[in-house]
DNA sequence: AGTATTTGACCACT
DNA sequence: AGTGGTCAAATACT
């Protein structure tokens, strides 16, 4: 991350030349709404996957803004510690049933004391609303939501459990993103956080990787991007405008988001991670080649 | 007093 | 009927 380093043209390219064949794809061959919207979910990781490129290029020598917000932000609010992450695993990514709005899944590991506090460290507000033992598992499930999620409708959720195997290593699934002015914040550049190893490894069947929720992208891009959606048609209704216009929000709209997606939250929700788009730095920048083979789709990156 | 957490009950889905 | 997810009243905390 220190040394500076300029954006692979040909991988951005790469990245947008998928984009455009996904959609003309999308167009030409439109099938059943799971699997066009799993088709939009890829089309957007692609240019997603491009800007970052991008971004690591423009931003050759700085540092990045945080792929995770900035852990201790949460704890004041929060009665939790402060739990240090050995090592987080972005594990199945949208491994949501149908209908199911799983936008990521992953785990932690905690060096804890009692090896829960762990699971509220990514910078956001979670209030908890239940709790649950699931069949099968030793320990119970906990239930999230963000907690703005009345003051400034922000349905982002989240459930968190401990693993059987290993109770110091938790498994949280988030579903929804946030569109709270937290969140916005969470994106602003700020000093990074502390390096995390991060392993990734997506499943194999379910190689929708999640783009990232918009309000995490650099503030950079946000304030930059500009995704012409006018050739999508009638999609362009169903693809969320990456330029925030009030015909494109059925939710919530604040003054001071420069992006903002739609509110689909409850039943047409648009699954992007709230932590996994940060996918490579300059050194091991990767192709997300989900079309070619997902079945070859691995990678592994540090943060 | 205001806010967050706990926990039993309820609901939807299969 | 069983299960997972959510609600909401009670309780705890600051």
């Amino acid at each position: 991350m220190e040394s500076a380093c300029v954006y692979d043209e040909n991988k951005v390219l790469h990245e947008l030349t998928q984009g455009k064949q996904m959609t003309e794809q999308l167009i030409v061959n439109p099938s059943s709404a799971q699997a066009n919207d799993l088709l939009i979910q890829m089309i957007l990781s692609k240019y997603y996957n491009a800007l970052h490129l991008l971004n690591s290029g423009l931003s050759a020598g700085q540092p990045l803004p945080p792929a995770l917000p900035a852990p201790g932000l949460l704890e004041s609010s929060m009665s939790f510690g402060s739990p240090r992450i050995e090592a987080f695993e972005y594990d199945q990514p949208f491994s949501g049933q149908q209908g199911e709005n799983i936008i990521s899944k992953k785990r932690k590991r905690c060096t804890s004391d009692n090896g829960l506090e762990c699971d509220n460290d990514d910078g956001y507000n979670w209030r908890k609303y239940g709790q649950k033992d699931i069949l099968g598992t030793k320990f119970p499930r906990s239930y999230y939501r963000c907690s703005y999620r009345n003051t400034q409708k922000c349905f982002a959720t989240k459930h968190v459990q401990r693993t059987d195997e290993d109770p110091a290593e938790v498994e949280i699934v988030y579903k929804g993103i946030h569109t709270c002015t937290h969140a916005a914040q969470l994106a602003s550049p700020q000093p990074p956080p502390s390096p995390e190893k991060h392993e990734i490894t997506p499943t194999h069947h379910h190689h929708q990787l999640s783009p990232p929720s918009p309000d995490e992208m650099p503030s950079n891009l946000r304030t930059n991007l500009n995704v012409n959606t006018s050739d999508l048609g009638g999609i362009s209704d169903t693809v969320p405008s990456l330029i925030p216009s009030p015909s494109t929000s059925s939710g919530v709209m604040e003054d001071n988001h420069q992006f903002q997606f739609p509110c689909y939250y409850d039943s047409e929700l648009f699954p992007f991670t709230s932590e996994s788009f940060f996918f490579s730095d300059c050194g091991s920048s990767q192709s997300l080649d989900f079309l070619a083979d997902p079945a070859d789709f691995e990678f592994e990156s540090l943060f």
